[in-house]
DNA sequence: GTACGGCCCTGTTAGC
DNA sequence: TGCTAACAGGGCCGTA
């Protein structure tokens, strides 16, 4: 499930080859999360951009192609045109170099907007995402700030990309374990929030380091894997021991999302 | 504004 | 072996 590091790595191999060609034809399938692909013939793509979890395409007409991969989706390029006999080919966009972009998608939990630069507006989880993880704005005061506007639970919080963009079930579970803080929790010191922050930034940049976790589905722009799986040291570690106390790592689910921690060292 | 439930989807896995 | 049900999960929407 595509997280930061997972579309930061997509952005940085769409670049190269997307940067400047043209659009000349373009289709996708009927679902209106795809139709958006249709409205870019003729345009020319920028330089790709990314917001949270959203890669943001800009076009030389102003607007923007906003992508979310969801859980399955995928963006790769293929030589002479779209493969429209693939089942999951969700929409594509034929270049002027004789290559298509195509976006596929088993789940269809992808979705497409073509908005002008920088409205987002009709995309409340983009509109009202918190910053990058790396912004020079977020300090352990401000971060400390943001969680404190909320009392749902620290999980729940950082799912909703309000207090920091990007962060989604995996990467929350290993930050939540790395800062020894309880995913229940509902409030949060100055002190432990920086703890939270900094942990967030090791996992998220580790993940890039990596180019990204691969559990079953994540492929780069290349059809490769990410290497990032075999780092993770709480989440999908339900009922093995905790490597830092040796106590049985538990899991509930939380916001309908399975989530996994240490009793022991997670306990507040 | 917040909390919560439900929906979208389909491949995989567990259980019978 | 073959079937069914449960499960995975990010975003969004409606309701309270």
């Amino acid at each position: 499930m595509p997280e930061l590091p997972e579309v930061e790595t997509v952005r940085r191999q769409l670049a190269p080859e997307l940067v400047g060609r043209r659009v000349i034809d373009a289709g996708s399938h009927p679902s209106a999360k795809f139709t958006p692909a249709r409205q870019l013939n003729g345009i020319r793509f920028g330089d790709p951009g990314r917001r949270g979890k959203y890669l943001l395409l800009p076009t030389s007409d102003g607007r923007e192609l906003v992508v979310h991969l969801g859980m399955t989706g995928q963006l790769r390029f293929r030589q002479h045109g779209p493969d429209v006999d693939d089942p999951y080919l969700r929409a594509w966009w034929m270049l002027d170099n004789d290559r298509a972009l195509e976006f596929a998608d088993v789940r269809r939990f992808g979705r497409l907007r073509v908005v002008p630069a920088g409205h987002y507006d009709d995309i409340p989880t983009l509109h009202n995402a918190g910053p990058e993880p790396w912004d020079s704005e977020l300090t352990p005061r401000s971060f400390h700030a943001r969680l404190k506007a909320s009392r749902r639970m620290l999980k729940t919080q950082l799912l909703s990309q309000r207090p920091i963009a990007g962060v989604g079930n995996i990467y929350a579970d290993e930050a939540l374990w790395l800062a020894r803080i309880n995913p229940k929790a509902t409030r949060l010191g100055v002190d432990r929030a920086g703890d939270l922050l900094e942990a967030l930034r090791q996992v998220l940049q580790q993940g890039v380091d990596n180019g990204g976790t691969t559990l079953r589905d994540y492929r780069n722009v290349d059809g490769d894997s990410g290497s990032n799986q075999g780092e993770l040291l709480a989440y999908g570690r339900s009922g093995e021991p905790c490597i830092r106390c040796g106590v049985t790592l538990k899991s509930d689910v939380l916001d309908a999302r399975t989530t996994t921690w240490c009793p022991n060292c997670q306990r507040h």
